[in-house]
DNA sequence: ATAAACTAGTTTATAATATAAACCACATAA
DNA sequence: TTATGTGGTTTATATTATAAACTAGTTTAT
């Protein structure tokens, strides 16, 4: 059997890998925007992509303000390719 | 935000519909088989897919043993579909 | 200047979930 | 007749997800 990665396997993480895989830095605020998650939430799947190496967090000030930016690493990438056969391979599609 | 339907959107429920959608009853053991699941675990997923309504569960003996055969339900099979297409909206598939 | 309201987050308490271990009722084999 | 196997279910534990509460400051209005 497949065994999806369980860290991927989430909605919230999911759309923010898949929101980033196509683009550049992110930021937080956006991510809000894309996903409509609390901004609890979301910090705390940022965090988990970052700890599973999945995503880059760049920490800032834009004028005076915190600003936190997210951006997918190659790691990052590698997995979410390979979650997306696997998950492909499971649901029969293609 | 598309959210995924949560009964769906676990690897092992996920498994056993994606199996189901494709095939008429099925026992068991036959999905012990195809999700290799521990027993305890499919006995629970099986439970909250038929209290969805998703499948129906139909028990009887064959021979002297308890049979346990599952179907997907047609509640189940347009959620299921829904699940797809939400999903792959989210992943940006097709 | 001071209070009120806002920005951009983080921490943490709680509830919900997933999972395997332990269990059950019975059957078959030794 | 006891030991092992079948086909499950129940339940204890750990993990997870989530929003509420909080932090640390900023801007605006008075």
């Amino acid at each position: 059997m497949t065994k999806l990665n369980p860290i991927l396997h989430q909605e919230l993480r999911l759309s923010i890998i898949s929101f980033l895989v196509n683009a550049e830095w992110v930021d937080f605020m956006k991510l809000i925007e894309v996903t409509q998650a609390s901004k609890g939430n979301l910090s705390v799947q940022i965090s988990k992509l970052q700890e599973a190496g999945y995503i880059e967090v760049k920490k800032s000030f834009k004028g005076n303000y915190p600003h936190t930016e997210c951006r997918v690493t190659d790691a990052g990438k590698n997995e979410f390719e390979n979650y997306l056969i696997q998950l492909k391979q499971l649901l029969n599609l293609e």
